[in-house]
RNA sequence: CGGGGCGUGGCGCAGCCCGGUAGCGCGCCUGCUUUGGGAGCAGGAUGCCGGAGGUUCAAAUCCUCUCGCCCCGACCA
């Protein structure tokens, strides 16, 4: 069906813009929301997207909460450079080889032409460790932990709002240690910090893992992730660490005098998460009437949409002002505007305020607001006395209640498979997680994607003992790893 | 980058086949009446028909090129 049948098909009288229905059309639903909801707005060069202020606060609110978990483990913020110079970049082979088809290049300054090209930054493992070469010294000057909060630009051929867009912003952390365990130690502490980013603060479920080679960071040794998986049964990779061994110290010479007087290299970590962690939020909790948001990121918790008839309407504005003083711990919206009722709310839903309180006429009688939450749909009145109180639990139990939704969904898509018939026919039957034995051969993982379109999000950490006959080759497996389609 | 679909007031669409004064619904503005799930009536404004070329007396409509969006395939946070 088409976004335009699907739109004609809904009948909501009086409906300004409807949401295409998610279930007929994810992508043109995922669209819709993304711009009704006034997150983000396209612009006419394609792939470069706005984050309008309604997107923005959410993304700041996101930021300061993953900010907040990187300085609490020890990191510290950092700005580096948007441009690298071409003879830089090219330093390190693969991961040049890794990146070049997606490089934007400066070519001219005003009108010259320049004697060397310069890349606008896809990742900075490059200009940061040039320059880490220089401050690093002594072992005493290691661990150096830190973290810059940037803008990236990677030209892709298919861009999507949030999910892949040619410029985007995201938190690089670029750390050095003085031993390879502890390196391995920094990025699978900061695989957890993501871990719990994710499941506490934007209530998404994410399964823990390590890449594939095929899939690691270009230049990396290993590369850890966080994947999650959206409601139209697709896996998203959500962040991932870098443990970059001592690759790039040994092409940008980052070299330390150890405690025995011996000079070595130091051991590489990388991280990062991006704006397309909005876009998980979108696809993770958007229902049919558009965003839900988790309390912890949403812009406004709470949005009071006031009652008002001409007879009523000085009392119940005052009294809307007195509620509005026991919100005051909450970020709160009052709309107060000329719109109906019933169109204020629909605005809420959309938006994915987690909170609504009504009041009118009827609450003012009872010393009440009529409290309806957007999880669960839930309404009931709440007398005023304990509306602190009662405001609080509630957004903590939507918080939980939306994970719990979320983890449900991905245990009812998450499936076990022993052989590439299996896989076939299940992702057929329904888009998920399918766990499967692989003998860790690239050809194997190839040849699945040949056939079921599906790549391995993840080996993940949690490995059974007994592993079984690989799904392709039928050799003993190595490991059990999750395949899924994926954006 | 290949295959398909779509670009027409802010939004959703009709008109295009078969060239001849650009339409509908919603929104927007003004006024009045309204307001517990997307209000009613009356009046009003808003279009380089995605962009550039071409064919023609005449192009939203035909032709060529281009840009953008969506979907399906090859590459990636």
């Amino acid at each position: 069906m088409s976004k335009q049948d699907s739109k004609n098909s809904k009948d909501r009288k009086g409906a300004v813009e409807v949401l295409t229905d998610i279930n007929e059309d994810f992508s043109a639903w995922y669209v819709d929301v993304v711009r009704q909801a006034k997150l983000a707005d396209y612009t006419s060069l394609k792939g470069c997207m706005v984050i309008r202020p309604y997107g923005f606060a959410l993304w700041e609110n996101m930021r300061a909460r993953l900010d907040g978990r990187i300085k609490e483990t020890g990191h510290v913020n950092a700005y580096f450079p948007l441009f690298i110079p071409e003879s830089l970049l090219q330093k390190e082979a693969d991961h040049v080889e890794g990146f070049a088809p997606e490089v934007a290049w400066v070519t001219h300054g005003g009108n010259k032409e320049l004697e060397e090209r310069v890349c606008v930054r896809p990742t900075s493992e490059a200009v940061i460790g040039s320059i880490y070469s220089k401050w690093i010294q002594s072992y005493r000057d290691l661990p150096l932990l830190i973290n810059q909060w940037a803008n990236v630009v990677r030209w892709e051929k298919v861009t999507r709002l949030f999910l892949r867009t040619t410029e985007f912003l995201w938190q690089e952390g670029h750390t050095c240690h003085r031993t390879e365990q502890e390196a391995l130690n920094e990025s699978l502490k900061m695989l957890e910090v993501y871990e719990r980013f994710y499941e506490e603060d934007l209530a998404i479920p994410v399964l823990k893992g390590l890449k594939s080679e095929s899939e690691k960071f270009a230049g990396a040794r290993s590369t850890f992730c966080v994947e999650a998986l959206m409601r139209d049964g697709k896996a998203l990779q959500a962040g991932t660490t870098h443990d970059l061994g001592q690759h790039f110290a040994k092409v940008f010479d980052i070299k330390f005098l150890d405690e025995d007087e011996t000079e070595k290299y130091v051991w590489q970590t990388s991280w990062g998460v991006s704006t397309r962690s909005v876009g998980a939020l979108v696809m993770t909790h958007g229902d049919a009437r558009g965003l839900r948001l988790p309390p912890k990121v949403a812009p406004t918790q709470i949005v009071v949409v006031p009652i008002l008839f001409d007879k009523t309407r000085d009392e119940t504005l005052h009294y809307c002002a007195y509620v509005l003083e026991c919100l005051d711990d909450y970020r709160v919206e009052f709309d107060d505007s000329d719109k109906t009722p019933g169109w204020k709310f629909a605005e809420a839903e959309l938006r994915g305020v987690p909170l609504r309180l009504e009041v009118g006429p009827r609450d003012m009688k009872n010393d009440q607001v009529t409290m309806v939450r957007r999880d669960t749909g839930e309404k009931r009145p709440v007398l005023v006395e304990d509306l602190d109180r009662i405001v609080e639990e509630t957004l903590e139990d939507i918080q939980r209640e939306l994970y719990d939704q979320a983890l449900a969904f991905r245990e009812e898509r998450t499936r076990r498979v022993k052989t590439l018939d299996e896989l076939a026919a299940g992702l057929d039957e329904l888009r998920g997680l399918y766990h499967a034995p692989w003998c860790g051969s690239e050809e194997c993982e190839a040849a699945v994607k040949e056939r079921t379109k599906a790549t391995i999000r993840c080996l993940p950490f949690d490995q059974p003992e007994e592993k079984g006959a690989c799904l392709a080759c039928g050799e003993n497996a190595k490991w059990d790893a999750v395949f899924a389609r994926a954006y």
